[in-house]
DNA sequence: CTTGACTCTATAGTAACTATAGACATTACG
DNA sequence: CGTAATGTCTATAGTTACTATAGAGTCAAG
């Protein structure tokens, strides 16, 4: 199987199994006499398990070290539930900040409904004074991740 | 008014200063005999303005054209209240992609109540070979837009 | 046999910073 | 007044998970 039917067969793209391949995630696999990758049904296992991850959110870091249980399964995976739980935290976190703001969103959005001058916007007389909302001005509470990539989906 | 007390006035960090500037969206200040930036207050207003933006989720990109706004208000501002309707759109999206995640996490956890042996965790086996899930194989809803980053609050 | 599709490597770019290093300036303390 | 801590300067590299590009070699179909 070479690097293009794998990427077909796993919904990937080819330079996306380069990079895992360069990032250490996936295996060296064969070379042809062309120097072409060569892929068995392996890799193709443990390419499709990198790409569930990656739509489970995880980072590639944490994929590495997924692998390498799976790899070599110890007595013990409470950490990997201990993994999902904290993803599903940091989850929580992301929804509840973007709820936040999402209500930001529209108050600004309903200090203008358009056609106004420039000069007297409300949204620029907002942006270069907000309000503080009580949330935001007490506790950090939605403030508390980081920025980190969403927009996956399973 | 040096780059450290506006800083701090600003509630942001000194590099960020430094960096904004670099990227166009500060101008740039009188300098020091030492060449050490001053600043006056309208340079703080412009800053807690693009500091303000970026609360909102705005891409550096996007302040700059709201500055460019601020500085040259014209007739209609209509361009301004698209853009938060964008944004409220898009955060919409991530809320809906992340919920969706989060089902998916939730399902995923209660694969293993921890505690069992690796080569035979209910995770790491869904890891390999998860089932899809209807509105994942049949529609994309959720997985349109692109990754961004989130965290913001305001 | 040539054309188009596929593969290879290496490098640079993305967004919005963060971190580091090395040098100079200023401020506080004794 | 000296010195030590802090603040400022520039330039460069690193972060994440890819994406894009260039230039060259390989393969399959007509």
């Amino acid at each position: 199987m070479k690097i293009g039917d794998m990427a077909k067969k796993a919904g990937c793209k080819v330079v996306t199994i380069r990079y895992y391949e360069k990032e250490g995630l996936l295996l060296e696999p064969e070379r042809s006499d062309a120097n072409y990758r060569s892929y068995g049904t392996e890799a193709l296992d443990r390419l499709e398990f990198v790409l569930h991850c990656r739509k489970f959110g995880m980072k590639l870091d944490e994929i590495r070290a997924l692998l390498s249980f799976r790899d070599h399964p110890q007595r013990d995976c409470t950490w990997v539930t201990e993994l999902i739980d904290s993803h599903i935290g940091g989850v929580d976190a992301q929804i509840a900040s973007l709820e936040h703001l999402k209500t930001h969103l529209e108050e600004l959005r309903h200090r203008c409904e358009g056609g106004l001058v420039g000069n007297d916007c409300g949204i620029m007389r907002s942006l270069d004074a907000p309000e503080v909302c009580a949330s935001c001005a007490s506790s950090h509470a939605s403030c508390a991740h980081k920025a980190s990539t969403s927009g996956l989906a399973v």
